[in-house]
This record gives structure tokens, sequence and C-alpha cells, in this order.
DNA sequence: CGGAACTTTGACACATATCAAAGTGTGTGG
DNA sequence: CCACACACTTTGATATGTGTCAAAGTTCCG
């Protein structure tokens, strides 16, 4: 199973290896105004994704709000009316969702070239909070204005079909995840997970930053934080990977493989 | 929060509160060609929903396949080309993923009125296998041919957004359930929801029988069968609910609720 | 430099899994 | 129609993985 949390926009796209965090110079968190064909996320942003040059003019129609989320702002939160999705231009984001007896847990992390807020449709609603982990830039897609494009561009429509449904394919794979799977495979797919999505950004599969706190992860993955911990110095010991804090080195990738499949034999 | 199995696609549906196993006479599960205007279930179908007298003449273009699932019987499997989602028409089904180890999982149970297959859109295959759990009668809607229906009735389109949008949302549900509730929540949080679920169709929400074993329960729930037998056990000794093999009886729904509440305070 | 947030590690508790055996219901073939 | 086999359920005894509680260690940031 490959739980590609968040549906990713392209398949791959290439970019310096430069994982560290963006810290953004320029302070102002104000919005711009920006069209499809001025854009320099084209190949990888939604509405764009295979667009044709006279389907991209029409797409200019659509007016995206470009916009900045600092770290541990929200970009929507449970509750808000829905009018947009979001794709991520930059940045790290944590979803969670909360139950009604106070407990929350975090439903997915989703990073450059993912679409959020598309739990919204449903209910006219956001059924869930997400915050930035790390300064973001994200684009505002107004959805009446992507509908009405999508009804002139078929393959739109398509695209934006097969987007929803990877997001649950995606959920399925937690499903399967969060009901069946021990401690040890649980962390060992999410790091999987989590390097081949940076690879496909371009970035080294073997090292990177953490984003999220051992919390954070162990929200997402039905664990304790101490359990999490404690896996990772377990991974440590046996070779499979290097921990210094929120620094990963994957060193062993096949052996983390093997976990998820060694039970059984 | 309240998880919806599988997509509703209408609010309410009045019927007679026979909640006997539906065994049919006639034996034959051939196919037979219907339209949408000449369904007795249009009220509840998921193109039909809403639709207009001249609209739904253009939805009479669109050639529906009804088929009958028996017991046991896949709709589909993994792996299997996706071309058609199905409406359940009348039945109980349950879908299972497959984890490359050999474990599977059951990810969903469907009733009259729900949408399956959706999983199938993105990556024009489905990802998981679908099984009749009593004789079942589904209606195949042609994926290709809805999309050109839609694009010509938009509110089509939208109410087929909303129905992906809802099943991303439940799964989220269902994520929150295995991710940080207990035995005890579980099972009262798949209750209540068979218990509204069954309500919403015109059964008694108070009486019906489990088409699914205990060990299905408890693959969906991330419980063993023994688990979901104890709790059982259990809920009857508190008075909470009756239990004589697959019939059960809820008798303080209240208090079933109270169980998902009271861990917190 | 000091405090807050996060992480690691240990000792122990507990919920659920596992293993086992008996009980119940259901369908089939004689 | 009975009897047998099979699938499912219940219950008990025990094991174990993860949670809980606690304390010390580390990093980060103001």
């Amino acid at each position: 199973m490959t739980t590609n949390s968040s549906v990713r926009i392209i398949p791959a796209l290439r970019r310096a290896p430069d994982d560290a965090a963006a810290t953004p110079k320029s302070g102002e968190s104000a919005q711009c105004r920006t069209t499809c064909s001025t854009c320099n996320l084209r190949e990888l942003c939604l509405p764009c994704c295979g667009l044709t040059r006279s389907e991209m003019d029409v797409a200019d129609r659509l007016v995206f709000h470009r916009s900045r989320v600092r770290r541990g702002e929200s970009l929507y939160r449970s509750g808000d009316r829905f009018t947009s999705l979001y794709a991520v231009r930059n940045g790290f984001f944590k979803s969670t969702a909360l139950l009604e007896n106070g407990r929350d847990q975090v439903t997915g992390f989703s990073m450059t070239g993912e679409v959020l807020g598309m739990d919204g449709i449903g209910p006219e609603r956001h059924t869930c909070n997400t915050i930035a982990l790390e300064d973001s830039d994200v684009c505002a897609i107004p959805f009446a204005g992507l509908q009405e494009l999508a009804h002139e561009i078929p393959g739109l429509q398509r695209h934006f079909h097969k987007m929803m449904s990877r997001e649950i394919v995606r959920e399925n794979g937690v499903m399967l995840l969060l009901g069946s799977m021990n401690a040890d495979e649980r962390l060992s797919m999410f790091l999987l997970n989590l390097s081949q999505r940076l690879a496909a950004r371009g970035y080294s599969p073997t090292e990177f930053n953490l984003r999220m706190t051992r919390g954070e992860i162990g929200s997402y993955l039905g664990l304790k934080l101490e359990t999490v911990s404690r896996t990772f110095s377990k991974f440590q010991e046996e070779g499979l990977i290097g921990v210094q804090q929120k620094f990963i080195r994957v060193l062993d990738s096949a052996g983390l493989e093997l976990v998820m499949g060694r039970e059984l034999g």
C-alpha cells in the first residue's frame, strides 16, 4: 500500500534539494491576486495541470488569491464556510479533526503541490482544522469558479475527480494502517511515505527534517508520543534510520519495508 | 462526529419496516437494462436525485445495468478495471482492502441508497473488494456516461461532488475512531451509526439484524472478534442493548452516546 | 540566560490480543 | 426429517503491546 498523504497533483517535480525551512524575508502576510498563466507553479497546480495554451487563456478568467500562512496559523478551521480549495505552493500543513468529547487527532499532513479542503465540498463547511507547521504559501482556488472552469475544460473536471478519488484511496490506506498495524509497522510506513513524497518533489528521500512533533506523528498514527519516540530509538538501534531530533536519515529503506511484511512472512 | 458509512444519497426514505432478509424468489442473476424515469428507486438513486422532468429525459439517455449480486459474491474486486459506480438498490455490502502482506480489512459497509466504487475513479482500477453480505441488487452507472450527463446537468455534477466529499468526511470519521477510541467507544459508535442509517431508510433504529459477523465488525473497527463479542456482552449486562446472535435491540441509545463522551467528562 | 516546548527513557498498569474450549445456530445431504 | 458438519459466537485464562506517569535531558527562542 502506498499511502499518499494528501493528494499529489503532479507525479514529479524537480527542485533544488534545499530542505531548509523556507523562512521568508518579507513579513507581509498580505494576499495578492494572480492568474494561472503567470503562476510560476503552474506545472504543478491544480487547474493548470495539463492544460493547453488556449485552455490556459480560459483558465485565466479565474483569479486566485495567493496568500501566506505563518507557522502556527490556521488556513481554515472546522466550521468555516467552504468557499475555496487550497493548493499548497510551498510549506507544510497538518489537518486535525476534533471529536465532540474534546480530543482531536491529526488526519493528514500536506506538502507542496497537494490540495487541501476537499472535505468541505459536501457539508459546505470545513470539517477539520488546517494549520501551517512552517511558514507556507497557498493559492486559494474559489470552488464555484473552478466548477465553471471545469465545465468548459473536461480534462480539468476529470483531473479534479481523480484528485478527490485519490484522497479517498489515501484515507483508505490510513484506515488500514490504524486498523491492523502495530507501532513498528505504522512508523515505518509513515517514514517511507514521507520519503517517497519528498523524492517526488526533488528532495532527498533519505535525509530530511520532520516538520511535525512526535506528538503530532503519534496523533496521526494512533500512537502516544512516547511510543513514537521509543520506536524511533529502536529503529535507530537496528540501523534502519538515524535520528537526531527532527533530522531523519533513512539508512535502510528496504529494511523499513521489511518491517511491514515480516510479521506474516 | 457522525460517521456515515458510505455516502448516503438521500436524507430520508420511507419504507415498510420489513427488516427480514430479502430472499428473492426468481433465481436469475441476469442483468436487465433500465432507465432513470422508469426506475422505482429514482427518488433515491444517484443521477436522478432532484432532477426536473426535462432533465430526467436527458438522464434517460444513460442506460443502467441493474444486476443482482448473491450473498458472498463480489460486486467488484481490487484490480478490476473501473468503469462504473454502483448504486445499492437493495441489500448490504462490505468492502475490504488487502494489504500486501496478506492481511485484509473491512473498510466499510454499504446499504440501500449508497454508492460504491468511488475509490476507482483516480486509479482507474478498483482498489478494494466489495462483496454482498446478503442477496442484493445494484444499479451500475457507467462513469463515462455519468460524466457526460453531469456536464449537461450542473445540479448532478454538484451532487456527485458532494457525494465524493462526504465519503472523504466519512473516512475521516473512521480515522478518528480507529486512531483515538477504545473498544467500547468504537462499538457504540458503530451501533449508533448503523441505527441512524437504518432509521433514515425507514427501518427501526432500535431493532435490527446485523448482516455481518463479529469478525467483520472487528475488522472494520480495528478489534479482534473476541473483543467485539465481549463488548456486546458487556453492553448487554449494562442494559444498553439486547443481543441475541445477530439480532440487536438498542435499549438505551442515550447511554450508548454517553459511552463515547464519558472518558473525559 | 532562562523558560518553554519538545524529546527521551524508565517503571509499571491496563486494554486488548491470543490461545483454547465449549456452545449455538444453520444448511446440506442422506 | 434427522444428523452431521461447518461457521460463527461466547467465555475463560493468560500474554503482550502500548499507554500512563514520572523525571531528566535537549533544543529553541525570546
